[in-house]
DNA sequence: GTTGAACTTGACACTGATGTCAGGTCTTAC
DNA sequence: GTAAGACCTGACATCAGTGTCAAGTTCAAC
């Protein structure tokens, strides 16, 4: 499929796209003339991209770790070097950290949803 | 306290704590020679600004929410108007969506890990 | 007082993913 | 072959919180 179809399937502009690209994080086909011609899993994997820039994690770790996921079809082409699997570890952590922060603020949130909406008394 | 002392004890840099006081996050008082003066209870609220802050609110919402908080000695100061209850709402369901998200990346780096954590056999 | 640490304001830089614009090329349907 | 839409590259802008530096002031202890 063309770039403008991979964005309007996952909701990820074009510009976005090529940024992956430029990274290393989605590879593409060519036409003859140059356009970009995506195979049907970059769906799921642009998604899983933006998962992880959702948690976090720079264009660069995202490179390294991308290999080392297993994908719909199988197993992972690359396992984790140790290196890697510290630094990942790492940022499980701070995704753990960063759940327990964003459940107090959603705590914080509630109550003040809950108390304007409480009837008064 | 000091600006210094407030900003050992929260692990937030001076030059953000002015910055909160510049977006109307953080009160201080002012000694007679204009040095801030914070008491006791900015240790709390600072965290819940870094808190909101990492949910990925802006300073002007936080701004409008603080009042509406319930400190740790008593009510809100404030009520929220219901539409800044709608505002808190789409962040909470954000806020939910975020958490959906970092639940998905979290077991993303997890299997990673585990993989090459785990013997070959 | 004097000294050194801590504080003040103001300005400028950075980060990194994304938006946007310009000028040109490719594709597809007629 | 031509028109319209989709795509290409490259460049510059943006956002918002934070880092950092400079030049000056205040505080606390001696």
């Amino acid at each position: 499929m063309r770039i403008g179809e991979l964005a309007r399937r996952t909701g990820v502009s074009q510009r976005s796209l090529r940024y992956y690209e430029q990274q290393g994080l989605l590879a593409s086909d060519r036409t003859p003339g140059g356009q970009r011609d995506y195979p049907e899993r970059a769906v799921d994997r642009v998604i899983r991209i933006q998962e992880l820039f959702a948690a976090g994690l720079h264009s660069k770790k995202i490179a390294q770790l991308l290999p080392c996921m297993r994908d719909a079809d199988g197993a992972p082409s690359e396992i984790a070097t140790p290196r890697l699997v510290g630094e990942l570890t790492a940022e499980r952590d701070r995704i753990d950290r960063m759940m327990t922060e964003l459940a107090n603020s959603r705590a914080v949130l509630d109550e003040i949803i809950d108390t304007a909406s409480r009837p008064v008394h």
